[in-house]
DNA sequence: TCATTTTCGGACCATGCGGTATTTTATTCT
DNA sequence: AGAATAAAATACCGCATGGTCCGAAAATGA
Protein backbone atom coordinates (compact mmCIF):
# COMPACT_ATOMS: atom_id res chain seq x y z
CA UNK A 1 0.00 0.00 0.00
CA UNK A 2 3.13 2.16 -0.09
CA UNK A 3 3.42 3.88 3.05
CA UNK A 4 5.75 6.55 2.13
CA UNK A 5 3.19 8.07 -0.31
CA UNK A 6 0.56 7.98 1.81
CA UNK A 7 2.69 10.19 4.62
CA UNK A 8 4.27 12.78 2.35
CA UNK A 9 0.83 13.15 0.79
CA UNK A 10 -0.63 14.05 4.59
CA UNK A 11 2.31 15.51 5.20
CA UNK A 12 1.57 18.00 1.97
CA UNK A 13 -1.97 18.17 3.28
CA UNK A 14 -1.11 19.13 7.34
CA UNK A 15 1.17 21.46 6.17
CA UNK A 16 -0.48 23.37 3.41
CA UNK A 17 -3.67 24.14 5.18
CA UNK A 18 -3.64 22.99 9.16
CA UNK A 19 -3.54 19.46 10.98
CA UNK A 20 -6.88 20.02 12.54
CA UNK A 21 -8.07 21.20 9.14
CA UNK A 22 -7.53 17.78 7.21
CA UNK A 23 -9.40 14.81 7.65
CA UNK A 24 -8.37 11.30 7.78
CA UNK A 25 -11.05 10.46 5.27
CA UNK A 26 -9.58 13.23 2.92
CA UNK A 27 -6.37 12.09 3.58
CA UNK A 28 -7.44 8.30 2.32
CA UNK A 29 -9.38 10.02 -0.78
CA UNK A 30 -5.84 11.88 -1.71
CA UNK A 31 -3.72 8.70 -1.25
CA UNK A 32 -6.16 6.85 -2.93
CA UNK A 33 -6.53 3.99 -0.28
CA UNK A 34 -9.14 2.76 2.33
CA UNK A 35 -10.04 3.94 5.98
CA UNK A 36 -9.16 0.68 7.03
CA UNK A 37 -5.76 0.25 5.19
CA UNK A 38 -4.68 3.40 6.85
CA UNK A 39 -5.82 2.42 10.68
CA UNK A 40 -3.53 -0.75 9.40
CA UNK A 41 -0.84 1.08 8.79
CA UNK A 42 -0.98 4.03 11.30
CA UNK A 43 -3.12 2.87 14.03
CA UNK A 44 -4.93 5.56 14.58
CA UNK A 45 -5.04 9.28 13.83
CA UNK A 46 -2.57 10.26 16.47
CA UNK A 47 -0.16 7.50 14.70
CA UNK A 48 -0.53 8.95 11.67
CA UNK A 49 0.00 12.60 12.69
CA UNK A 50 2.63 11.86 14.50
CA UNK A 51 4.94 9.86 11.94
CA UNK A 52 4.34 13.16 9.71
CA UNK A 53 5.69 14.87 11.92
CA UNK A 54 8.82 12.65 11.99
CA UNK A 55 8.84 12.58 8.76
CA UNK A 56 8.76 16.38 8.62
CA UNK A 57 11.22 17.00 10.94
CA UNK A 58 13.93 14.66 9.30
CA UNK A 59 13.49 16.68 6.18
CA UNK A 60 12.80 19.97 6.76
CA UNK A 61 13.58 20.74 10.89
CA UNK A 62 16.98 18.88 10.66
CA UNK A 63 18.19 21.78 8.05
CA UNK A 64 17.60 24.50 10.77
CA UNK A 65 19.90 22.77 13.55
CA UNK A 66 22.66 22.17 10.64
CA UNK A 67 22.36 25.97 10.23
CA UNK A 68 22.34 26.32 14.11
CA UNK A 69 25.28 23.82 14.56
CA UNK A 70 27.22 25.13 11.03
CA UNK A 71 29.52 27.04 13.51
CA UNK A 72 30.01 29.92 11.58
CA UNK A 73 29.40 33.80 13.35
CA UNK A 74 26.62 35.30 14.99
CA UNK A 75 26.10 37.98 12.00
CA UNK A 76 26.24 35.10 9.44
CA UNK A 77 23.85 32.75 10.86
CA UNK A 78 21.28 35.21 11.81
CA UNK A 79 21.40 36.01 8.20
CA UNK A 80 20.98 32.53 7.46
CA UNK A 81 18.18 32.20 9.80
CA UNK A 82 16.27 35.06 8.37
CA UNK A 83 16.55 33.93 5.00
CA UNK A 84 15.22 31.05 5.52
CA UNK A 85 12.60 32.55 7.71
CA UNK A 86 11.67 35.30 5.64
CA UNK A 87 12.36 33.61 2.05
CA UNK A 88 12.69 30.14 1.22
CA UNK A 89 10.01 28.57 -0.47
CA UNK A 90 9.19 25.61 1.46
CA UNK A 91 7.97 28.17 3.84
CA UNK A 92 5.67 30.01 1.97
CA UNK A 93 2.70 27.98 3.48
CA UNK A 94 4.51 28.37 6.89
CA UNK A 95 5.76 25.49 9.47
CA UNK A 96 3.87 22.30 10.20
CA UNK A 97 5.72 21.89 12.78
CA UNK A 98 4.97 25.64 14.00
CA UNK A 99 1.03 24.74 13.37
CA UNK A 100 1.68 21.88 15.61
CA UNK A 101 2.32 23.51 18.43
CA UNK A 102 -0.09 26.50 17.62
CA UNK A 103 -2.98 23.59 18.06
CA UNK A 104 -1.16 21.30 20.36
CA UNK A 105 -4.54 20.49 22.56
CA UNK A 106 -6.12 19.12 19.42
CA UNK A 107 -3.31 16.13 18.98
CA UNK A 108 -3.32 13.35 20.20
CA UNK A 109 -0.87 12.48 22.96
CA UNK A 110 1.74 10.95 20.70
CA UNK A 111 1.83 13.86 18.74
CA UNK A 112 2.15 16.20 20.85
CA UNK A 113 4.60 14.74 22.62
CA UNK A 114 6.45 14.23 19.58
CA UNK A 115 6.13 18.44 19.41
CA UNK A 116 6.82 19.23 22.75
CA UNK A 117 10.50 17.35 22.52
CA UNK A 118 11.02 19.24 19.22
CA UNK A 119 10.33 22.32 20.66
CA UNK A 120 12.67 21.27 23.79
CA UNK A 121 15.67 20.33 21.36
CA UNK A 122 15.06 23.75 19.01
CA UNK A 123 15.47 25.72 21.77
CA UNK A 124 18.36 23.81 23.10
CA UNK A 125 20.06 24.74 19.94
CA UNK A 126 19.10 28.28 19.97
CA UNK A 127 20.56 28.54 23.70
CA UNK A 128 23.51 26.05 22.58
CA UNK A 129 24.39 28.65 19.44
CA UNK A 130 23.62 31.69 21.29
CA UNK A 131 26.02 30.45 24.01
CA UNK A 132 28.63 30.19 21.68
CA UNK A 133 28.43 33.43 20.50
CA UNK A 134 28.81 34.64 23.92
CA UNK A 135 31.53 32.69 24.15
CA UNK A 136 33.28 34.07 21.13
CA UNK A 137 32.77 37.71 23.10
CA UNK A 138 29.96 38.11 19.76
CA UNK A 139 26.99 38.74 22.19
CA UNK A 140 27.27 40.83 25.11
CA UNK A 141 26.07 39.96 28.29
CA UNK A 142 22.77 41.71 30.13
CA UNK A 143 19.90 38.85 28.57
CA UNK A 144 20.15 35.13 29.89
CA UNK A 145 20.99 32.44 27.51
CA UNK A 146 18.16 31.15 28.04
CA UNK A 147 15.51 34.00 27.71
CA UNK A 148 17.90 35.14 24.47
CA UNK A 149 17.15 31.82 22.73
CA UNK A 150 13.24 31.71 23.51
CA UNK A 151 13.08 35.26 21.88
CA UNK A 152 15.19 34.00 19.16
CA UNK A 153 12.74 30.91 18.52
CA UNK A 154 9.55 32.63 18.76
CA UNK A 155 10.67 35.30 16.28
CA UNK A 156 11.40 33.01 13.76
CA UNK A 157 8.20 31.53 14.46
CA UNK A 158 6.08 34.37 14.49
CA UNK A 159 7.99 35.29 10.71
CA UNK A 160 6.92 31.77 9.24
CA UNK A 161 3.76 31.95 10.87
CA UNK A 162 3.22 35.32 9.30
CA UNK A 163 4.55 33.94 5.77
CA UNK A 164 1.58 31.00 6.27
CA UNK A 165 -1.07 34.01 6.77
CA UNK A 166 0.31 35.38 3.78
CA UNK A 167 2.24 38.47 4.72
CA UNK A 168 4.49 40.25 1.98
CA UNK A 169 7.89 38.28 2.26
CA UNK A 170 9.90 41.52 2.24
CA UNK A 171 7.93 43.25 5.47
CA UNK A 172 8.36 39.49 7.12
CA UNK A 173 12.24 40.06 6.84
CA UNK A 174 11.94 43.81 7.33
CA UNK A 175 10.55 42.95 10.61
CA UNK A 176 12.31 39.94 11.47
CA UNK A 177 15.98 41.83 11.01
CA UNK A 178 14.52 44.97 13.47
CA UNK A 179 13.88 41.69 15.92
CA UNK A 180 16.89 40.21 15.73
CA UNK A 181 19.22 43.37 15.85
CA UNK A 182 18.79 43.16 19.57
CA UNK A 183 21.48 40.53 19.24
CA UNK A 184 24.07 42.86 17.30
CA UNK A 185 24.00 45.87 18.82
CA UNK A 186 26.04 45.86 22.32
CA UNK B 1 -34.09 34.63 28.38
CA UNK B 2 -31.48 37.26 29.31
CA UNK B 3 -29.09 37.64 26.33
CA UNK B 4 -26.55 39.41 28.14
CA UNK B 5 -25.97 36.28 29.99
CA UNK B 6 -25.76 34.15 27.17
CA UNK B 7 -23.35 36.72 25.89
CA UNK B 8 -20.89 36.64 28.57
CA UNK B 9 -21.01 32.82 29.16
CA UNK B 10 -20.32 32.84 25.61
CA UNK B 11 -17.62 35.41 25.96
CA UNK B 12 -15.86 33.57 28.50
CA UNK B 13 -16.20 30.22 27.22
CA UNK B 14 -14.73 31.73 24.04
CA UNK B 15 -11.78 33.35 25.40
CA UNK B 16 -10.82 30.65 28.70
CA UNK B 17 -10.39 28.20 25.50
CA UNK B 18 -10.72 28.78 21.87
CA UNK B 19 -13.63 29.87 19.75
CA UNK B 20 -13.26 26.47 17.67
CA UNK B 21 -13.15 24.30 20.94
CA UNK B 22 -16.60 25.90 22.08
CA UNK B 23 -19.67 24.27 20.25
CA UNK B 24 -23.30 25.97 20.49
CA UNK B 25 -24.57 23.16 22.13
CA UNK B 26 -22.06 23.92 25.32
CA UNK B 27 -22.57 27.60 25.29
CA UNK B 28 -26.58 26.48 25.59
CA UNK B 29 -25.81 24.02 28.03
CA UNK B 30 -23.73 26.68 30.63
CA UNK B 31 -25.95 29.39 29.87
CA UNK B 32 -29.10 27.25 30.72
CA UNK B 33 -30.77 27.84 27.72
CA UNK B 34 -31.91 25.90 24.49
CA UNK B 35 -30.44 25.73 21.36
CA UNK B 36 -33.89 27.23 19.06
CA UNK B 37 -33.76 30.17 22.43
CA UNK B 38 -30.22 30.73 21.48
CA UNK B 39 -30.16 30.93 17.74
CA UNK B 40 -33.42 32.99 17.66
CA UNK B 41 -31.75 35.57 19.52
CA UNK B 42 -28.50 35.47 17.41
CA UNK B 43 -29.37 34.17 14.15
CA UNK B 44 -26.15 31.26 13.36
CA UNK B 45 -22.97 30.64 15.21
CA UNK B 46 -21.54 33.30 13.06
CA UNK B 47 -23.96 35.59 14.58
CA UNK B 48 -23.37 34.56 18.30
CA UNK B 49 -19.67 34.99 17.66
CA UNK B 50 -19.57 38.65 15.98
CA UNK B 51 -21.62 39.40 19.09
CA UNK B 52 -19.27 37.80 21.28
CA UNK B 53 -16.20 39.93 19.78
CA UNK B 54 -18.30 43.15 19.47
CA UNK B 55 -18.87 42.76 23.48
CA UNK B 56 -15.38 41.83 23.94
CA UNK B 57 -13.91 44.71 21.91
CA UNK B 58 -16.14 47.30 23.83
CA UNK B 59 -15.28 45.88 27.27
CA UNK B 60 -11.36 44.98 26.67
CA UNK B 61 -9.77 46.46 23.34
CA UNK B 62 -11.34 49.36 24.01
CA UNK B 63 -8.87 50.08 26.62
CA UNK B 64 -5.82 49.64 24.77
CA UNK B 65 -7.07 52.24 22.08
CA UNK B 66 -7.73 54.68 25.36
CA UNK B 67 -4.18 53.82 26.05
CA UNK B 68 -2.62 54.51 22.52
CA UNK B 69 -4.42 57.67 22.23
CA UNK B 70 -3.38 58.91 25.56
CA UNK B 71 -0.62 61.13 24.28
CA UNK B 72 1.73 60.58 26.70
CA UNK B 73 5.06 59.89 25.57
CA UNK B 74 6.49 56.99 23.66
CA UNK B 75 8.41 55.54 26.71
CA UNK B 76 5.71 55.37 28.86
CA UNK B 77 3.16 54.27 26.12
CA UNK B 78 5.23 51.41 25.56
CA UNK B 79 5.53 50.63 29.00
CA UNK B 80 1.68 50.66 29.26
CA UNK B 81 1.54 48.25 26.63
CA UNK B 82 3.90 46.29 28.02
CA UNK B 83 2.67 46.21 31.46
CA UNK B 84 -1.14 45.26 29.74
CA UNK B 85 0.21 42.81 27.90
CA UNK B 86 2.58 40.91 30.44
CA UNK B 87 0.84 41.44 33.84
CA UNK B 88 -2.79 42.06 33.16
CA UNK B 89 -5.08 39.59 34.82
CA UNK B 90 -7.62 39.70 31.97
CA UNK B 91 -4.83 38.36 29.47
CA UNK B 92 -4.23 35.60 31.91
CA UNK B 93 -5.74 33.03 29.37
CA UNK B 94 -5.01 35.18 26.07
CA UNK B 95 -6.70 37.22 24.25
CA UNK B 96 -10.26 36.75 22.52
CA UNK B 97 -9.67 38.70 19.26
CA UNK B 98 -6.27 37.41 18.76
CA UNK B 99 -7.48 33.58 19.39
CA UNK B 100 -9.82 34.57 16.69
CA UNK B 101 -7.81 35.85 14.25
CA UNK B 102 -5.38 32.66 14.50
CA UNK B 103 -8.16 30.65 13.44
CA UNK B 104 -9.74 33.39 11.35
CA UNK B 105 -10.49 30.78 8.68
CA UNK B 106 -12.87 28.84 10.88
CA UNK B 107 -15.02 31.54 11.24
CA UNK B 108 -18.17 32.93 9.61
CA UNK B 109 -17.98 35.46 7.11
CA UNK B 110 -19.59 38.06 9.76
CA UNK B 111 -17.14 37.24 12.62
CA UNK B 112 -14.62 37.39 10.23
CA UNK B 113 -15.03 40.67 8.87
CA UNK B 114 -15.49 42.00 12.11
CA UNK B 115 -11.79 40.43 12.91
CA UNK B 116 -10.17 41.71 10.03
CA UNK B 117 -12.02 45.33 10.86
CA UNK B 118 -10.56 45.38 14.19
CA UNK B 119 -7.34 44.14 12.96
CA UNK B 120 -7.04 47.09 10.75
CA UNK B 121 -8.23 49.85 13.64
CA UNK B 122 -5.49 48.15 15.74
CA UNK B 123 -2.97 48.95 13.26
CA UNK B 124 -4.16 52.36 12.67
CA UNK B 125 -3.89 53.14 15.68
CA UNK B 126 -0.68 51.94 16.72
CA UNK B 127 0.35 53.92 13.02
CA UNK B 128 -0.99 56.92 14.78
CA UNK B 129 0.65 56.42 18.13
CA UNK B 130 4.16 56.15 16.41
CA UNK B 131 3.57 59.08 14.01
CA UNK B 132 2.85 61.06 16.86
CA UNK B 133 6.45 59.79 18.70
CA UNK B 134 8.09 60.72 15.39
CA UNK B 135 6.73 64.37 15.06
CA UNK B 136 7.73 64.49 18.57
CA UNK B 137 11.12 63.25 17.77
CA UNK B 138 10.97 60.77 20.24
CA UNK B 139 11.72 58.27 17.26
CA UNK B 140 14.33 58.08 15.01
CA UNK B 141 13.84 57.77 10.83
CA UNK B 142 15.00 54.42 9.38
CA UNK B 143 11.65 52.43 9.57
CA UNK B 144 8.45 53.27 8.68
CA UNK B 145 5.81 53.78 10.68
CA UNK B 146 3.35 51.38 8.97
CA UNK B 147 6.27 48.92 9.19
CA UNK B 148 6.44 49.90 13.02
CA UNK B 149 3.13 49.45 13.82
CA UNK B 150 2.99 45.91 12.69
CA UNK B 151 5.56 44.99 14.49
CA UNK B 152 4.39 46.45 17.63
CA UNK B 153 1.45 45.13 17.10
CA UNK B 154 2.70 41.69 16.36
CA UNK B 155 4.91 41.61 19.53
CA UNK B 156 2.43 42.31 21.17
CA UNK B 157 0.23 39.48 19.72
CA UNK B 158 3.12 37.44 20.27
CA UNK B 159 3.47 38.06 24.19
CA UNK B 160 -0.61 37.69 25.00
CA UNK B 161 -0.64 34.50 23.26
CA UNK B 162 2.35 33.13 24.80
CA UNK B 163 0.49 33.90 28.20
CA UNK B 164 -2.17 31.64 26.59
CA UNK B 165 -0.10 29.35 26.59
CA UNK B 166 1.27 29.21 30.61
CA UNK B 167 4.73 30.64 29.71
CA UNK B 168 6.00 33.24 32.22
CA UNK B 169 5.44 36.15 33.05
CA UNK B 170 8.47 37.93 33.82
CA UNK B 171 10.05 35.65 31.04
CA UNK B 172 7.22 36.98 28.87
CA UNK B 173 7.65 40.87 29.75
CA UNK B 174 11.28 39.82 29.82
CA UNK B 175 11.23 39.20 25.90
CA UNK B 176 8.70 41.68 25.10
CA UNK B 177 10.66 44.77 26.62
CA UNK B 178 13.77 42.99 24.74
CA UNK B 179 11.45 43.44 21.37
CA UNK B 180 10.29 47.08 22.07
CA UNK B 181 13.74 48.02 22.56
CA UNK B 182 14.18 48.51 19.17
CA UNK B 183 11.67 51.77 19.36
CA UNK B 184 13.90 53.53 22.09
CA UNK B 185 17.66 52.87 21.43
CA UNK B 186 18.49 55.57 18.19
C1' DT C 1 -4.80 -26.09 -10.16
C1' DC C 2 -6.43 -25.75 -5.90
C1' DA C 3 -6.08 -24.41 -1.00
C1' DT C 4 -4.11 -21.35 2.27
C1' DT C 5 -2.79 -17.12 3.83
C1' DT C 6 -2.47 -12.33 3.51
C1' DT C 7 -3.96 -7.89 1.98
C1' DC C 8 -7.55 -4.72 0.97
C1' DG C 9 -12.05 -2.01 0.90
C1' DG C 10 -17.29 -1.30 1.09
C1' DA C 11 -20.41 -0.66 4.45
C1' DC C 12 -21.20 0.33 8.83
C1' DC C 13 -21.09 2.26 14.03
C1' DA C 14 -21.36 5.74 17.68
C1' DT C 15 -20.79 10.43 18.49
C1' DG C 16 -20.98 15.28 18.03
C1' DC C 17 -21.79 19.05 15.13
C1' DG C 18 -24.81 23.30 13.39
C1' DG C 19 -29.48 24.08 12.67
C1' DT C 20 -34.95 23.46 12.76
C1' DA C 21 -39.98 21.76 12.74
C1' DT C 22 -43.14 20.95 16.19
C1' DT C 23 -45.07 20.75 20.53
C1' DT C 24 -45.49 22.36 25.07
C1' DT C 25 -45.51 25.97 28.46
C1' DA C 26 -46.34 30.83 29.98
C1' DT C 27 -48.38 35.02 29.40
C1' DT C 28 -51.80 38.35 28.09
C1' DC C 29 -56.35 40.09 27.02
C1' DT C 30 -61.34 40.00 27.32
C1' DA D 1 -62.30 31.28 33.56
C1' DG D 2 -61.21 30.70 28.83
C1' DA D 3 -59.39 31.94 24.24
C1' DA D 4 -55.58 34.06 21.77
C1' DT D 5 -50.80 35.01 21.67
C1' DA D 6 -45.89 34.90 22.72
C1' DA D 7 -41.97 32.15 24.37
C1' DA D 8 -39.56 28.27 25.27
C1' DA D 9 -37.97 23.42 25.01
C1' DT D 10 -38.11 18.52 23.17
C1' DA D 11 -36.93 15.91 19.71
C1' DC D 12 -35.31 15.60 15.54
C1' DC D 13 -32.59 16.38 10.71
C1' DG D 14 -28.52 15.92 7.66
C1' DC D 15 -23.83 15.71 7.81
C1' DA D 16 -19.02 14.75 8.98
C1' DT D 17 -15.93 12.88 12.12
C1' DG D 18 -12.66 8.99 14.01
C1' DG D 19 -12.77 4.16 14.03
C1' DT D 20 -14.01 -0.98 12.91
C1' DC D 21 -16.41 -5.57 11.01
C1' DC D 22 -16.34 -8.63 7.76
C1' DG D 23 -16.42 -10.19 3.22
C1' DA D 24 -13.95 -9.97 -1.27
C1' DA D 25 -9.78 -10.01 -3.85
C1' DA D 26 -5.06 -11.15 -4.52
C1' DA D 27 -0.84 -13.16 -3.78
C1' DT D 28 1.59 -17.36 -2.16
C1' DG D 29 2.80 -22.39 -1.67
C1' DA D 30 2.18 -27.29 -2.93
Amino acid sequence: MNAERVLDGAMRAYWHSDPADVSVNAICQMAGISKPSLYREFGSEDGLSRAVLDRYAELVLSEVFVVLHGGHGLHQTLAALIDFASDDPRMETGCLFYKMRAGKHRLGPETRARVEEIDAAAQAAYAGFLQAARDAGEWPDGLSVEAGAKYLGEQIALAITQRASGEDKARIREMLTLALSVFERG
